[in-house]
DNA sequence: CTCCTTCGTCGAACCGGTTCGAGGGCGAGC
DNA sequence: GCTCGCCCTCGAACCGGTTCGACGAAGGAG
């Protein structure tokens, strides 16, 4: 039952239990068989409330993530698949806060009722109430992602930047001139979320700078959308040859829409953007693609916070990734035909 | 900081504080004003670990999954986020727990040091010692998926005989007569997980009614597997013209294979199973198919757990659900030249 | 043989809430 | 005017652990 029932059996008084258990102090060998064979038979395990009320640890971290309303892309479940197993290693449980909005309720409950000892932030916008506020406070937090002044936090995240960029280039490098941006959805982007605004960035810039010509579209987290937005595309610029995307769920319905058009992939249009590889493995012809290593980023976003966790003081660390470009089948030289 | 500091600065007991926030006794009107305003002053919140302590509620949930390491599946993903969102509107935290195993340490941990009031089980099997474990102890738990012998327990499942069954009823009657199942993989099954194995009765006794020849495989949970597992099927037998499935994650990779066997689907090929709806857009064509209310099924399991820690003497209760087909553009007519 | 350590154990206080029993103040009823 | 009862409020005990200071016994040094 509790820790006093343990004792009285083993008839040594509570807090000799309490050492028996932590190692704190030394135990004779004999008392602390016979505690352990009580404990054994009786299968007691200390409650955790009570544990973490007398030394303020909750050994629970926090992975706070948008509401769910709109569906979860298979990059944010990746995620928290990692996280969890990552957190498990270090011996951390994993209390989930669907909170995209700052100060709700449910954000409010992990952090002032301290039920975490630590939290992970997904989704990340450039300027993010949320972080302001954990950074105010010095609570231990790590994000996935990076607000717009980040060089003094903790995070892990991707060079959307970068990534967007490679992309274009290794379309122009394949002779395509006229290029479309699938970006996330417009209420995102309005938001400000940050792979959705550095994404959209790195396009633009590196575009400019291969003098291509370019639209941006956002558009919706499924499939449908990206049918939709597909045959926008090809309605606004017939000439186009290629896209990025960063729209995960949205690649579907772009196949379906290209299909639809009677479009080749990758004859007689390209398709690439950052997607975890199990998602661009899924699509047929699969797609070329910079991997999103979400395993590793969900890892990292452990290890950062734990070491914190360990050393209050230690200065901010962060990681950013920037995978490489996975060669698949999505991408081909522009047709001469068709280029404009 | 805490409920005393709060007692102080109001000039009042701290039992005063506390039942001016729980409302369980009369508090003056004046007091109460009073007592509020140092809350909102200081932005206190009580400390949820020796809130739960004290009254032997955590107001958290536990939900159980398998480790990661095989890919989370769309629809375990699913789950994850309608149990998140619905126990968010009961006012409960959600603590994930990746047991797979049997008492496994995690698994323990929410359990026996009381970390959760109940717990959902997801991945159920038809004999699973985690469901047993709780039954024995009466642990309010609720499974997504049910056991063999699940009548005096607490559920929510699909019908997968039912449901496989009405697959092979469509494909029947569209004249299909050599069929394939493609199962979850076999490590699963040899697990005894449930949805395989009703999933593979049904669909073999709804089969042999019809007079149908079958083959049944196991097939990995990602997209590779589901390209070789579509090869080996039309390998074994080419005359084969339509297949089940209940693997969701194999799904890209079954019609990339059909694909470069030359087959069009739905034309020469059909293609249908038990999957969720926004798996089911994703693919082109899209996919005829029982789709699982993944949304509706975390929901209910989240109604019943609730309802058994309000009513801990309660009857058990469960839903079974059976949705209908979805009809798409995947299956059609068997091919006269093709069919054997 | 005495003094001082060291080792093992115990009791008590504490973490921050909740809850019970008791008691003070005040108005109503007789 | 006294008593009864109600409304508020308070102090103390409790939930189940952890941790600190103290203390008795055993052992080594002088």
């Amino acid at each position: 039952m509790n820790i006093g029932e343990i004792a009285k059996r083993a008839g040594v008084s509570r807090s000799t239990v309490s050492y028996a258990l932590s190692g704190k102090r030394s135990v004779s060998e004999e008392t602390r068989r016979k505690i352990q064979r009580v404990i054994d038979e009786l299968g007691y395990r200390p409650n955790a409330s009570a544990r973490a009320l007398a030394n303020g640890r909750t050994s629970t971290l926090g992975l706070v993530f948008p509401p769910a309303g709109n569906h979860y892309t298979g990059m944010q479940l990746d995620f928290i698949g990692s996280v969890v197993e990552a957190a498990a290693a270090y011996d951390y449980d994993v209390l989930l806060s669907p909170s995209g909005m700052d100060s709700d309720r449910s954000f409010q409950r992990l952090l002032a009722e301290r039920r975490v000892d630590g939290a992970i932030l997904m989704e990340i916008r450039l300027q993010d109430d949320r972080v302001d506020h954990l950074v105010a406070e010095n609570f231990p937090a790590v994000c996935i992602g990076r607000t717009a002044r980040s060089d003094d936090d903790w995070w892990v995240g991707l060079d959307h930047t970068a990534l967007a960029a490679a992309c274009v280039h290794h379309l122009a490098d394949l002779g395509h001139r006229r290029i479309a941006f699938v970006n996330r959805p417009e209420h995102l982007l309005r938001a400000g979320y940050e792979s959705a605004h550095r994404g959209l960035d790195g396009f633009t810039k590196a575009a400019a700078e291969r003098g291509l010509t370019v639209r941006t579209y956002c558009c919706g987290d499924d499939a449908p959308s990206g049918q939709a937005c597909m045959e926008r595309i090809l309605h606004d610029d017939p000439a186009t040859t290629a896209l990025v995307t960063l729209n995960e769920a949205a690649l579907g319905g772009i196949y379906r829409g290209l299909a639809a058009a009677g479009r080749h992939v990758p004859r007689d249009f390209s398709v690439t953007g950052v997607v975890a590889a199990r998602w661009a493995e899924t699509v047929t012809p699969q797609l070329t693609a910079a991997d999103v290593p979400a395993e590793q980023m969900g890892r990292l976003a452990v290890e950062l916070l734990v070491e914190r966790l360990d050393h209050p003081d230690a200065a901010p660390r962060h990681h950013l990734l920037a995978p490489p470009i996975s060669l698949r089948a999505s991408t081909g030289p522009a047709h001469p035909g068709t280029a404009a």
